[in-house]
DNA sequence: GCAACCTGTAACGATATAGGTTACGCTACG
DNA sequence: CGTAGCGTAACCTATATCGTTACAGGTTGC
């Protein structure tokens, strides 16, 4: 499901966002030659749940995200707003079936 | 985040941001003069999940912000974010808990 | 070879949340 | 009174996070 490539319609934002783990793993981990027992221990969390989280097994949540930017030092906002935008994606693929009534043109 | 009153201080956003619920009642129920039965069947959900949602007992899913767009217009991610919001302040409020090393100065 | 790591992940349990159905008590109104 | 709308409790299911433990595979170095 993340290999599409349907770049050839109207083109909105179907950028099939990296799962926030993927750029956990290549912005925090790999530059600061942190191994994930390293990092999982100093997030306070165990081993699984980062692998997890960096294998897009799991999400960020809200918690995490504080963690995150507790030990990596960017905002929390920035941390969980990744995993908003991937989740939205992923929701946004099941839009046409969802039974919906407009009730406003807004 | 976008309720800020400047007050002239670093003043990090400590507003406690109404739940997304509040919103969704005053912003879309109440304008168009809907019952909170008549929306929850025009959204496709039951009456006990739209009115937990409106009283702050539960979140705006992912999918739940979809058929929001689609009954009221506004887009996915902004009832999302709303949501987003709200829960990175209850997590932030218990972040001096968390038992986590810094990595980086980032 | 072998020991020491690091890693992914399966198995299992605990806890939490979203969502549904059903049902009860309450309020407002014609 | 009867009806409609509302909040919500009870109960069920499905899914998700997180933990511990354990296993298998890969590196690295003695």
């Amino acid at each position: 499901m993340s290999t599409m490539k349907t770049t050839t319609e109207k083109s909105m934002v179907m950028h099939n966002p990296p799962h926030p783990g993927e750029v956990l793993r290549e912005l925090c981990l790999e530059p600061l030659g942190l191994t994930v027992t390293a990092a999982a221990d100093a997030l306070g969390i165990s081993r699984k749940t980062l692998s997890a989280i960096l294998n897009g097994r799991a999400g960020i949540s809200p918690e995490m995200a504080v963690r995150l930017s507790i030990a990596f030092g960017a905002s929390a906002e920035s941390w969980l707003n990744q995993q908003t935008q991937y989740d939205l994606w992923l929701a946004e693929q099941n839009r046409k079936n969802l039974k919906v009534r407009k009730l406003s043109a807004a």
